[in-house]
RNA sequence: GGCUGGGUGGCAGAGUGGUUAUGCAGCGGACUGCAACUCCGUGAACGCCGGUUCGAUUCCGACCCCAGCCUCCA
């Protein structure tokens, strides 16, 4: 039985689908101006998580996670660039697709971009304007009245007087009141725009969710997630804006995901203290980093270290080191008795992803002693493992492309160290010298290669290598 | 100031009213020509102060400290 934290009841509740079966689920995604952060990587991969697992449970899911692709920070960046925030905003949905796709994020059902739903963004506001949650102010924006709406505050526990109590709040001369937000910005000259009843211009940030997931999902759906930071004011924005405009309930499960952090700060653009997805990829394998962002509850903060990134490293190579040499058999993990309890048990748990990797490391033990003792069981347990990690999106590579990685354009200085074939010749000498009881050539040998971050490991009859 | 969440062994990180988390690192042993890998064994923890209890790291209260949101942000 599923079980997951709502941040709406700001409790753990049994997950109960609206359709028996299915699952929608909406997903806050990038504003596509630069290239992804690890904060970023951690939204993609524990939602991913999540879809994987849900469909594993047998629900048919519908996943969607939008793209922003209007904005202000991006018609600055494109302007700063001299270029058109389509050709900027194409070229960074490339890149996060990129990053989602290395570190084994599936592609979500759909992502639905602002601009390619402004039908639907200016019927919802209209609506709210019909309704009279929305006016036109002076200046050509058009605000949403948030004293017309009586649940505003829920989710992220907020009372309006409260909010206006507090000191922060940017006066804006033509807000009635300072709390209500755009729906509708009015162009300045040379901004991109769209046409709309209240003159050109584009849309709030808030009201391009509301209007997509109501497009994609319907008026009522079943999950809603994004980072911790949009629970306030981007999520609370979109239930005033969707049940404003629908009337009835928007979202069932609100679900938020912990921050990155550095140096227990959080990891973010205004603070500068970020490190993108494509440098982090250039350090540790993509696998590892996906591996790191798992150890931890998605709740939790997570630590960006570097260590815990060796760490990852070194626990997944184990992972892959175990699988090396044996023929899988082909297993689905729900069938199992000896661990899958336990796996479900902490999955359902709110996607305790940190307590099932330590149930895989039990599996991963299993299969050792069974390697050991030549025991069949080991076939058996590999191909558990990788039932397992596929609902994690984990040890689906092929093995030695993993622990071998890279190895032909492993470059120092831009000079190829060594080559795969190379590597076999250095190991079948250093093997006669072995037989041949020339322990000073074999270790000169090994050494060598340990050198170049190769590790060879002598098993009954074979000796295999990986890179470090 | 208001509202959230948190403080666990060397590090990371789950969890629990009384019994082993797990991973990485360490130590001892087996294996090995020596290693690596693997296995076996092993030490080490629950911010501070009270309370409830036969018993609290786990429940309650105060305190200290940390992070986040209240402004664009995953």
């Amino acid at each position: 039985m599923l079980k997951l934290y709502n941040t709406l009841s700001k409790q753990k509740e049994v997950f109960k689908p609206i359709e028996p079966g299915k699952v929608k689920m909406y997903v806050c995604g990038m504003t596509v101006y630069d290239l992804c952060h690890v904060g970023h990587a951690r939204v993609m991969v524990v939602f991913d998580v999540v879809t994987r697992y849900l469909r594993a449970s047998g629900y048919d899911v519908t996943y969607i996670r939008n793209i922003t692709d209007i904005d202000d920070k991006i018609i600055k960046r494109a302007a700063d660039n001299g270029e058109t925030i389509q050709t900027l905003t194409e070229r960074y949905i490339n890149e996060m697709h990129a990053d989602a796709d290395a570190l084994g994020v599936l592609r979500p059902d759909r992502e639905p971009r602002a601009t390619e739903a402004m039908q639907p963004i200016l019927d919802m506001i209209q609506t709210l304007i019909d309704k009279g949650m929305a006016y036109v102010a002076d200046n050509g924006d058009v605000y949403y009245d948030v004293s017309e709406f009586s649940g505003y505050g829920k989710l992220s526990g907020r009372q309006i007087d409260e909010l206006r109590a507090g000191e922060r709040i940017a006066v804006n001369e033509a807000k009635t009141d300072p709390l209500d937000f755009v729906l509708w910005k009015a162009a300045k000259p040379e901004e991109p725009s769209w046409e709309s009843p209240w003159g050109a211009g584009r849309p709030g940030w808030h009201i391009e969710c509301s209007a997509m997931s109501a497009e994609c999902l319907g008026h009522h759906f079943d999950i809603h997630g994004g980072g911790q930071d949009l629970q306030f004011p981007h999520h609370e924005n979109e239930i005033a804006q969707s049940e404003g405009a629908h009337g009835c309930q928007s979202v069932n499960y609100w679900m938020h995901n912990g921050f990155v952090r550095i140096d227990d700060e959080k990891m973010s653009k205004s603070l500068g203290n970020f490190f993108t997805v494509r440098e982090v990829l250039a350090k540790y394998p993509a696998e590892a980093v996906r591996y790191f962002i798992l150890m931890s509850h998605y709740r939790s903060p997570l630590n960006y270290a570097e260590d815990q990134l060796e760490q990852a490293k070194t626990a997944l190579t184990r992972f892959y080191h175990s699988l090396r040499d044996v023929t899988p058999q082909a297993v689905n993990w729900q069938n199992d008795a000896e661990f899958a309890p336990r796996f479900r048990e902490a999955m359902d748990d709110d996607f305790n992803t940190a307590l099932a990797l330590s149930v895989l490391a039990d599996v991963r033990q299993a299969l050792n002693k069974a390697r050991k003792q030549e025991d069949s069981s080991a076939e058996y347990y590999a191909g558990l493992l990788l039932s397992f990690g596929d609902v994690l999106g984990l040890f689906q590579q092929d093995v030695d492309e993993y622990l071998q990685r890279g190895i032909e354009t492993v470059i120092e200085e831009a000079i190829p160290l060594i080559t795969p074939t190379e590597i076999d010749e250095l190991v079948a000498e250093r093997n006669k010298a072995r037989a041949d009881k020339n322990w000073a050539r074999a270790d000169e040998i090994r050494d060598k290669l340990t050198e170049m971050g190769i590790v060879l490991e002598d098993a009954a009859g074979k000796t295999s290598w990986r890179k470090i």
